[in-house]
DNA sequence: ATGAAAGCGCTAACAT
DNA sequence: ATGTTAGCGCTTTCAT
C-alpha cells in the first residue's frame, strides 16, 4: 500500500531494483518479446517491491497513442432554461445504456471514455481537434440530429470514428444500426397475426433515416400480406405528436383496429388519445411500440414493442472503434443488429 | 488535410508564428501571470491561426497533474439479461442530465470527464486504483445504493471526490444535494391549499437518505398545519410499488382526497391505482409527485411534482471538485439546492 | 516580463 | 536478447 501524496516509483526505479534496463523492464511489461522467466520473474518482483504503477500520462506522451476514446453525443443536451428537454436521447435512458454498453465492453481492455457533448459548431471543432491533437485515439459518435455535420467531420480528417446509427448521407465510416425495416415487419406480422385488419402506423420525423425504414418497413410487410394501403400520419417523436397522430388517424378511420407507432414515446401517446377517444387497448386496437424503452412499461397498459439491443449495439460499436484504431487500413465494418419483438399488453 | 498521425500544432508552433517563446505562451495560456494585451492578443492570434490543442498527456507529464476528472456512476447499471432496468438512475434522464451539468461547466475550462461506471467491488477498486495512479485528479461521484462503499473507499485514500447526495454514513466528502425536507413541505403545502384534508403519503425505501428526508419534511409540514398523522405506505421507487401503495392506501382510507409520492414514477404508479379504484385524479385525489423527471410529463393528468435542478447541481458538484483539488487543504464543503414546485395536472 | 533549459516517465529506434 | 539514447510536448525553475 502506498502513500498516494508520495510520487510513486517510476520504471527507473523497478529496473535498478531488477538490475536491468528501463527498455528490458518496458520491453517485459508491455510482452513486446519473449523474454527469459528468470527476467520476467525478476521484473514481475521488482514492480511488486518498488510498488510501481505505469504513468499513462508518460507512456500515452511516448507512445503517441492516447489510450482513451471519446464518447460523443452530438446534436443534443439542448436544455432550455425551462428545463426541458429536447431529443430522443434525453427524453430516454438511452444515453445511459449506451455508456453502458460502452463501459462494459471497455473495462476489461483498461481503456476509459472521455465523454464529449457537440451541440454548437465551436464544441463540434473542439472535437475534432481534441481527437487530431491525440488526446483520443477514436470517436464514438451519437448523433442525433440528421443534419449534423461532426460525422462527415470525421470522415473528412480521417479520425477513426464509428456512429451509433447510419448517418443521413453516405460516408466512409463505420456504424452499428438496427435491422428497422424488419423491426417495423415484426410489428406488421404481429399485428396481423392478432387479427388486425385495419391498421395505420404513426410514422417518425422523415428525415430521420430510421424513420424512414420504419415506415418503409411496415408498409412493406403490410403489403406482403395483401395490405396495400396503410394510413400514416408523421409525429415527431414525443409524447404529444404521438396523441395527436393518433387522433388525426382516428379521424380519418374511426374503425381502426391496429396502430403501430415509430417509437415508444408516441405509442404512449397514442395509447392516451386512444382512451380520450373511448377506444380500449387492445380490445378494440392493439398497439405495437418501438424501441423498448422505459416508456414502454410505465404506461397501462404495457407497451408490445421491438427491442433495439442498445447495450449490444454499443459494445458492438467499441469493438469496431479499437478494431480501427488497431489497424487504421482496416475496412469500413458496419454492423446491422436484429430486432425483437416484446409482447406485453398493449398489442 | 494533415495526416492524423502528425497532425496538430504544438507549443512550439504556437510560439513561432506568435514571435515569442515557448515558455511566454505557456504562461499566457495557463494564465499565470497578466501579460501585456498585445501579447495575449498575438497568443491568442497564433492559437486560431495554428489550431492548436494542448497534448492532455505533455500537459499532465509536465505538470504532474492528470488535467482530468473522473464521472463515476456506482451502484447501477445492474441490468438483467432481459433487459430490463433497475435503480431510480437508469429509470430516467438521469444520468444524461447529470453528464449535462458536468460537462457544460468543464468545456469552458477545456477540461472532459473519463466515465467510469462501478457496479462491482472490482470496479470499485479499479476506480480507486486509477485515481491514485494519477489518471484523474479527482472523482465526481453519483452512487445510488445506500450501501455503497465507493464514497468511503474515496474518503480512505484521501482522493478528491465530491458526491452527487449525502452519504447515508457521515463521511469526510463534499456533497451536493437537495433539500428534500423542503421539497417534501412544498408538496404539503400545495396539497393544502388545494383544499385536501385527508392526506397520505407513498415514502421512498428508507434506507435511503433522500427518502426518509422527504417522509419526514412532509409528515412535519403536514404536523404544522394540524395534520398530526399521515398515513404513509413505503415502495421502492418503482412504478409497481407505487401503484401497490396506492392500492394499500385506498384500503386503508378510502376517502383519501391527496397524495404525496417520494418519486415521480411512484406518483405514476399512483394515477394508475387511482384510476383503476375509479378516482378522478385531481378531482377526488390530488397527486403529487417529486423530482420533475420525464415521468412527470409522459402520463395524463400530467404530475405536479418537486422539481431537482439536476444541472444544476451537476455543475456546482464539478466546481467543488475543482476548487478542492486546486486546494486540497480547503474544508469540506457541500451545497445543498432549493426545490421548486411545478404545477401540472395531477393536484 | 520574457527566454533558455531542464526535466516529467515513458517508448522506440538504434546499437550491440 | 538487452542496453543506450533520443525524444514525445509541456511546465517550471532559473536566469536575464
Amino acid at each position: 500500500m502506498s502513500d498516494p501524496l508520495r510520487p510513486s516509483a517510476t520504471l527507473e526505479d523497478v529496473a535498478r531494483v531488477a538490475g536491468l534496463s528501463r527498455s528490458t523492464v518496458s520491453r517485459v511489461i508491455n510482452g513486446s518479446r519473449n523474454f527469459a522467466p528468470t527476467v520476467r520473474e525478476a521484473v514481475r518482483k521488482a514492480i511488486a517491491e518498488t510498488g510501481y504503477v505505469p504513468s499513462i500520462a508518460a507512456r500515452s506522451l511516448a507512445s503517441r497513442r492516447a489510450g482513451a476514446i471519446a464518447l460523443v453525443f452530438s446534436g443534443i443536451g439542448e436544455s432550455t432554461d425551462e428545463g426541458s428537454y429536447n431529443g430522443e436521447v434525453f427524453a430516454d435512458p438511452f444515453f445511459g445504456r449506451i455508456a453502458n454498453g460502452v463501459t462494459r465492453f471497455l473495462r476489461p481492455r483498461g481503456v476509459h471514455p472521455t465523454l464529449m457533448f457537440a451541440e454548437t459548431p465551436e464544441d463540434r471543432d473542439h472535437v475534432i481537434a481534441y481527437l487530431r491533437r491525440g488526446n483520443a485515439d477514436g470517436a464514438l459518435l451519437v448523433s442525433t440530429h440528421p443534419n449534423d455535420p461532426l460525422p462527415e467531420q470525421f470522415a473528412d480528417a480521417g479520425l477513426a470514428a464509428v456512429l451509433f446509427a447510419r448517418p443521413a448521407r453516405m460516408l466512409p465510416i463505420s456504424y452499428v444500426d438496427l435491422a428497422h425495416r424488419d423491426g417495423a415487419a415484426l410489428a406488421a406480422e404481429h399485428l396481423l397475426a392478432r387479427g388486425c385488419t385495419r391498421v395505420a402506423t404513426i410514422c417518425g420525423p422523415l428525415d430521420v433515416a430510421a424513420a424512414q425504414d420504419r415506415l418503409n418497413g411496415f408498409r412493406e410487410a403490410m403489403a406482403r400480406r395483401g395490405h396495400g394501403y396503410v394510413p400514416s400520419v408523421e409525429g415527431n417523436f414525443t409524447l404529444e405528436s404521438g396523441e395527436q397522430a393518433m387522433s388525426r388517424l382516428l379521424a380519418q378511420q374511426p374503425d381502426l383496429d391496429g396502430v403501430f407507432a415509430a417509437n415508444d414515446v408516441m405509442a404512449q401517446g397514442a395509447l392516451i388519445a386512444l382512451r380520450e377517444h373511448g377506444r380500449r387497448v387492445p380490445e378494440d386496437v392493439a398497439v405495437v411500440g418501438f424501441d423498448d424503452s422505459s416508456a414502454a412499461t410505465f404506461c397501462r397498459p404495457t407497451l408490445t414493442t421491438i427491442r433495439q439491443p442498445v447495450e449490444e449495439m454499443a459494445g458492438e460499436m467499441t469493438r469496431i472503434l479499437l478494431e480501427q484504431i488497431d489497424q487504421p487500413e482496416h475496412a469500413i465494418t458496419s454492423v446491422i443488429f436484429d430486432p425483437v419483438l416484446v409482447v406485453r399488453q398493449s398489442a
